[in-house]
RNA sequence: GGCCCGGUGGUCAAGCGGUUAAGACACCGCCCUUUCACGGCGGUAACACGGGUUCAAAUCCCGUCCGGGUCACCA
């Protein structure tokens, strides 16, 4: 066979949110083409009408295009193989299906809900037998078949499965997998509302647009055995099976479960509007699943499709853990330049200061000590007003500082900063220290009551040099002067 | 319940018959230090269990147990 370019595609339905797992499968779409020169298609999958929603589309596009994981072909791009919407593909899928009718190979089914329903509640009393579809319109006379179709009555059409034997298929990263035929119901192709059924529309778009490898998490590896007897039934060439270990959360009750929304943040809107930078998303979510031959972590996309290989990504499920994401996020926030960290910070500053602050000042004070952007306005809002804050906080052990010397420092910490004309890091940095060696005690004994004033609070970004210099001359005497006050009473 | 898949520290994981069983996150300790961080150094902690095969098993085979997935006119 001659080595044809690989194609894989990302094949979402419109719902609104791109979850986690669908954004790993997309991502490992994309490197698999990519790392052997291939080509990566995005196809929205919208035969499910009851669940569609309005601007889920532009979700889609809209994080991927986040994330740069670009398409070579699309619905808003276009391509050789369009149209990439599969509403508007419709004919093809009818098609198929009636064509496999006249072959023999699917039939029209007139079972409606109810029965099927019934026959599903019988089903599960006796629960060791098979539990698909009876069978019931299998062998329909012709006549009867033209009749129901003459009155109008609705119908399916479902694929005529071996009743015996068994399907096997290879997958590159779980191996060989047999599935008795017996366990395999007729399944549906096309549905009463005429639209195809999500398996159907697959084997056909897959093929339609040759699609190479198929990646797909594996929670559809037991209905795979269905996808080749689809090929097999259509005369289609099957692609390669790639299945990805699912992505688990943790549950209230400490198991564990496929990641869905009771686990929290899941979806990459939830993620980045909690302050997660897409890169560290995407670098975290490469290594669930897939390790690099050296154990290499940090990686931007470009080196991800240069590691990539399909024969290492795992087959055991892994559980999204926050520490990690939490960690790649800290990463790229200590990596990235200054410059870009304050533009990124701003929005946050704006939404608790309204003083003309130096936002470069502050960003540089926090940029070390940030873990995900929505901490920052709690940060730094001290900087906006001193808050309310008990003046046990000048009790230090570690600092050696206590009610009792704190006022003195203070004291004399105003008096020597008051002298300086150019308020800066450096002669702020001076002055205290020489202040401190004149007193001789240590820094720290003076530093920690300075900055208690100063800010209000025990933990802040930066020390008592940094805010009082952001804070300028004037702000940071009259707050010493409350700090005292408040140790006076 | 049937079928399918999986099982190395709390988490992500390396490992492909011989290793003192890596590394990262988290956690703990120490150092640095103007708080907290950052950074540096160190530490606790794992092959689910039982049988084989083999001179030798985390690695191969079988069973057990545990976990997950799947059984729709959803994708």
């Amino acid at each position: 066979m001659v080595d044809k370019k690989v194609r894989t595609r990302y094949a979402p339905s419109p719902t609104g949110f791109m979850h986690i797992g669908n954004l790993r499968t997309a991502l490992y779409e994309y490197l698999i083409a990519k790392s052997m020169g291939g080509d990566f298609i995005l196809r929205i999958e919208d035969t499910d009408r009851e669940r569609l929603v309005d601007g889920a589309v532009d979700v889609i596009y809209n994080t991927l295009k986040a994330v740069g994981l670009n398409y070579d072909e699309g619905p808003d791009i276009g391509g050789a193989y369009g149209p990439y919407i599969q509403s508007e593909r419709m004919d093809l899928y009818k098609k198929a299906a009636e064509n496999l009718v006249r072959e023999g190979k699917a039939y029209y089914c007139f079972c409606d809900k109810e029965r099927l329903e019934a026959l599903r509640d019988e089903r599960s009393k006796n629960e060791d037998s098979f539990q698909g579809y009876d069978r019931h319109c299998r062998n329909l006379p012709k006549e009867e078949v033209q009749r129901l179709l003459d009155a109008g009555v609705p119908y399916v059409i479902r694929q005529k499965v071996p009743l015996d034997g068994e399907t096997t298929f290879q997958d590159a990263v779980y191996g060989s997998i047999t599935i008795s035929n017996s366990e395999i119901e007729d399944q549906i192709l096309l549905k009463a509302d005429g639209y195809p059924t999500y398996n159907f529309a697959n084997v056909i778009d897959d093929s339609a647009m040759n699609i190479t490898h198929v990646v797909r998490g594996s929670e559809y590896l037991s209905s795979t055995p269905k996808y080749n007897l689809l090929y097999d039934a259509l005369g289609f060439e099957k692609p390669v099976y790639i299945h990805l270990p699912l992505i688990k959360g943790r549950n209230e009750d400490g198991t564990t479960s496929k990641l869905s929304k009771r686990h929290g943040a899941t979806s990459f809107d939830d993620l980045t509007q909690l302050g997660y930078l897409p890169e560290a998303i995407i670098n975290y979510v490469a290594l669930l699943g897939w390790c690099p031959k050296d154990n290499k972590e940090k990686f931007t996309l470009e080196e991800l499709v240069k590691a990539f290989s399909i024969d290492r990504i795992s087959k055991s499920p892994s559980i999204f853990d926050y520490d990690k994401l939490n960690w790649f996020n800290e990463e790229y926030i200590k990596a990235m330049p200054l410059s870009e960290f304050t533009q990124l910070a701003k929005p946050y500053f704006k939404s608790v200061i309204s003083k003309d602050l130096d936002f470069g000042k502050i960003a540089s004070t926090l940029q070390q000590r940030v873990t995900v952007l929505t901490q920052i306005p709690n940060m730094v809002s001290f900087f906006e007003s001193l808050p309310d804050y008990e003046k046990e906080l000048f009790i230090n052990k570690k600092s050696k500082t206590n009610l009792e010397n704190s006022p003195m420092l203070l004291e004399k910490a105003i008096n020597e900063l008051e002298k300086i004309n150019d308020f800066t890091h450096d002669n702020i940095y001076k002055c205290l220290v020489d202040l401190a060696s004149s007193l001789g005690v240590k820094n720290g004994t003076l530093m920690w009551p300075v900055r208690i004033a100063a800010s209000g609070k025990t933990v802040t970004p930066g020390g008592a040099i940094e805010i009082l210099e952001i804070l300028g001359k004037e702000e940071s005497i009259k707050r010493l002067k409350q700090g005292l006050e408040k140790l006076k009473t």
